[in-house]
DNA sequence: GCCTCATGTCAACACTTGTTGACAAATGTT
DNA sequence: AACATTTGTCAACAAGTGTTGACATGAGGC
């Protein structure tokens, strides 16, 4: 690994924290450089600029073979990424990263696209029986929905649930979002 | 109504859109005053500067005096205001207000301590049965989900979906939520 | 050694932000 | 009319932002 290599991806990973807990305006490139041990003028160089860096980050996050894989579950693939058990902390999770910027006035829009071709639609193709595209949306509430009350929020009846009870909970209601009949 | 008046509800109805349409960080006091058709410098003088504002508008997005009436169902009002039905755009809506902003490094903490105070609180007080605290947190991510999906994310099985469809949707998962048993 | 290219450092830039204080205009009171 | 209080206007401020270009330092090839 050659040394621009090695701060390219110690750029990109602090940038991925930082975008993951703050949100791309919120994010400071001085901070992320810093937290990198690097100077800021090295991410106009590597990557362009800010919003080069966010896609970079974006894309790393977003990129998910396994949801293309015959052999698996989509959906169950796509509870474990979501639910990210590899991650030791949430605050940097890829739904955190997708949901505090799909708002942004800036980069909203390109997460949102990226969200649909790299996951919304290879799920909805692998789905299959009626109202797919209901129950698919219903199912991306409650992962969402169940992240931001987690972790965000910190309601306690799920912030201090240990992992098996959030387990359960997740569970059921991924269950009712799919089993949903119109 | 006295002309200071007529200015600082201005300033707060648009400070409420712009802090519920980009977050509190990503809302510019410029633009504020500006849609309010107001001088900027006047928000520092009603409400102190841009924490006060914030505060301010928080505290009229969480004033829900009919959770604590007897002879209503808590959750069913607590549905009616998060659906926010008479809202005509609901990129303003008290749940983009409280979503788009509990991640905030600077007025995240209000946000939770507020939605507790006047919401989560209240709303446990009056539930019944097991597993009140679970149940109640599930109720939370479903509408939370639910809002973030259809409108931030705009995932076409729920952004789509007309009132009735939509409303079908919620009922589902909301009823799925509050029939958990651990 | 000497040259070349990759890599890193630093200072400055134009811009936006929230906030402040001095001043002007308007309104109400005596 | 003359004064006092409220309300609004304007310009400046310090701080932080992303970005740029000139320069220094490093390593590898001739």
């Amino acid at each position: 690994m050659s040394k621009s290599e090695h701060t390219r991806s110690a750029l990109l990973q602090s940038a991925t924290r930082q975008f993951g807990e703050f949100g791309y305006s919120n994010a400071s490139l001085r901070q992320i450089a810093g937290q990198a041990g690097v100077d800021v003028a090295l991410i106009s160089r590597y990557f362009g600029g800010k919003l080069g860096l966010f896609d970079a980050s974006l894309k790393e996050c977003l990129n998910w073979p396994e949801l293309l894989d015959p052999a698996k579950d989509p959906i169950e693939t796509a509870i474990e990424k979501f639910t990210d058990p590899t991650s030791e902390d949430h605050k940097f999770s890829t739904t955190r990263m997708i949901i505090l910027n799909a708002d942004d006035p800036i980069v909203g829009e390109r997460v949102r696209t990226a969200l649909f071709d790299k996951l919304i639609d290879p799920l909805e193709a692998r789905m299959d029986g009626t109202h797919v595209k209901e129950r698919l949306a219903m199912f991306i509430a409650v992962i969402v929905g169940a992240s931001i009350t987690r972790y965000s929020l910190q309601v306690p009846g799920m912030a201090n649930a240990d992992a098996k009870m959030h387990s359960r909970q997740l569970r059921h209601l991924i269950d009712a979002a799919l089993s949903f009949k119109c």
